[in-house]
DNA sequence: GGCAAATGTTGACGTTGTCAACACCTTTCG
DNA sequence: CGAAAGGTGTTGACAACGTCAACATTTGCC
């Protein structure tokens, strides 16, 4: 390694993109360990790098969760409305297809999903960037059902989301079984189709009462 | 049995009931300081006892915050049945009720309901018992829906449980905001109300399509 | 080339959960 | 009635953790 270049390839005493690598490394770790399995320490030791160097880049543990939630919250909402485009184009319902995207995102991106909603960070008041994240993502929501459905938006949004997030959440806690208990892992696809086309009927503008 | 009046004075070396006052002391303290803030050390401090008696009585700090968890879903039971009693007595909708009851106990006690929902100990398989207290609840929910409403009943459950426990858990999080954003806090048992009316139309079993 | 800011490291401290060894109390049984 | 036995509570200790302060190194800039 003669090659004293005008980087550092040996030592590297400056990481390339710490700041990056720490977000990626909590998140492979989260993974693998649960939120409550993450600590500084192994982060660092994970990227061959000092236990505190991280707060240089981040004030905090919170902070650096919180980071993680935020690209969560980015790529959900992608995710979210590549879902409701390709059912526009294909024909298919967007806000059942959103449904079923909502709650693949999560169970693919447990503790990812968990850390984005309220998991190890210390409230959204102390971080802006954060919730402007996620409402971006709700925003997807938001505008699907004001565009899909007659009605208050925001409070059959809010009760949509509720019904998802519920799925999502009971599921990842293994809550949901087949005949209430043994063994097999539940249709949650079904189960997210069935609440969708359930709540379009019942959200259908009747004519009585 | 005589009572020995003139035992213990003073250092009352063993107490009277410990196990129980653990439990309530630690309910206590995450009511106060959320499960985060829950220090086993703290516990002991408070009932005015070793740092380490209560392991004697738990395992764990796991097995203590499952014991609190089991407590927790016995109130919760009786008081979703209390709900479907009083809606039948009083000619209301019983599931519209239970709705009601879910959420005021989860608001009522959010802490105690994370708790129950998966914070802090570790699975479901090492305590059979909160299992079992966890189940009895759920069949509260599954009896009144397979009175109630027909088709699969254990399916249905499960979606109506999604759309209370989400409306619970993200309004605790501080997510439903009315105008998506701003100050004053979701009319939440409206949502629960609008939520049980269009499931219950939607679910209304129909002729066509 | 030098200097200040940015970045990374080491040492240390207080807190926490938990174990081992010990002390005290209650019960049981010879 | 008294001693053994087991239950119950205490102290001491340890490793792991988050975080701060002080120090070292590198980088960017004039």
């Amino acid at each position: 390694m003669a090659v004293r270049l005008k980087k550092k390839p040996k030592g590297a005493y400056h990481h390339p993109d710490l700041e990056q690598a720490l977000v990626d490394a909590t998140l492979q770790t989260i993974r693998a360990a649960g939120v409550e399995g993450l600590t500084l320490r192994g982060v660092g030791e994970r990227l061959g790098v000092s236990r505190t160097a991280l707060y240089r880049h981040f004030t905090d543990k919170s902070a650096l969760l919180a980071r993680v939630a935020r690209e969560g919250f980015r790529v959900f909402r992608i995710q979210l409305q590549a879902a409701v485009d390709a059912a526009r184009t294909g024909g298919r319902d967007p806000l059942e297809e959103m449904g079923l995207a909502y709650v693949a995102f999560a169970m693919a991106n447990q503790a990812h999903y968990k850390t984005m909603f309220g998991g190890g960070w210390d409230g959204w008041d102390r971080h802006p960037d954060l919730v402007a994240e996620a409402g971006a993502a709700f925003q997807v929501l938001l505008g699907t059902v004001a565009e899909e459905v007659a009605g208050d938006p925001l409070r059959i949004a809010q009760v949509i989301w509720a019904g998802v997030h519920g799925m999502a959440t009971l599921a990842m806690a293994g809550q949901l079984k087949p005949d209430g208990g043994a063994g097999t892992v539940v249709d949650l696809a079904g189960l997210v189709r069935l609440n969708a086309r359930v709540l379009r009927k019942g959200l259908r503008p009747a004519r009585g009462a």
